[in-house]
DNA sequence: TCCTACATTGGACAAAGTCCAAGTCAATGC
DNA sequence: GCATTGACTTGGACTTTGTCCAATGTAGGA
């Protein structure tokens, strides 16, 4: 455990939010300048890894690391802006795939994304 | 209707596939080689906005454009290969988000992707 | 203390996508 | 028929996101 990666787990840990890798970085530069973005992705892989921290791909750009990894849940995104929002529907998605529509894959995982407006942006 | 775009409609009709819009690009180049990747993605951004097809993310590389939009259906992705393969689980998963968990979003649409592991590079 | 293995750094590189000025082309109006 | 207009296309520069690598730094054990 090094100063740095001391440093990308607090900022993660910090707060719950779902931050790109780049967003990490900022944070992290200011708490530590001289890290260098090669070290948080290389953290924030090995975060990962171990299942500390999950990957999220809720938008088309950037990949979202989101430190709630020990709870399932999922994302409600916004489709203006872009905030997103925990939710815990009810339910198993993974119960409603048939056995016919698995195409004999081992199915491990599933990741839902709801899309909509949050209430900030319907009112602007 | 230019031939440009033409060629890039035929690309995504001629099979049932996800493509990546630089696969879009190789195709199209095939039928018409002087076309350009701007071009490719202009009308690939007009096809999406008038609902003819979609964009999923279902890796965290480059977005995929599926023809298959008049349907809806999620997605099945191979954690090793890649190979994404269209669902039509049961049961509607925006009925399980309750009203308590929207946060006063207006909820529009969902995104579903399964992930495991192909019976081919299962048994690889 | 010295060594070794690992972590970190900065920069180069790559992939995916966007943007823009300039060129092309077809249709319209004169 | 010819010029004008506007939409479409092109190629390249640029941005963003992420990976890779050689060189350097450092922590902890022998």
């Amino acid at each position: 455990m090094t100063a740095q990666r001391r440093v990308v787990a607090e900022v993660l840990d910090g707060e719950h939010v779902h931050l790109t890798a780049d967003e990490v970085h900022a944070r992290a530069v200011a708490k530590l300048p001289e890290i260098s973005r090669a070290t948080v992705y290389n953290t924030l892989g090995e975060l990962v890894s171990l299942g500390e921290v999950l990957e999220v791909a809720t938008d088309k750009r950037a990949k979202r690391y989101d430190p709630n990894a020990h709870r399932p849940h999922h994302h409600l995104v916004c489709a203006r802006c872009g905030t997103i929002r925990d939710v815990h529907p009810t339910g198993n998605p993974l119960a409603d795939l048939p056995s016919s529509e698995r195409f004999g894959f081992t199915v491990s995982d599933v990741e839902v994304t709801y899309r909509g407006v949050c209430p900030t942006c319907a009112t602007a």
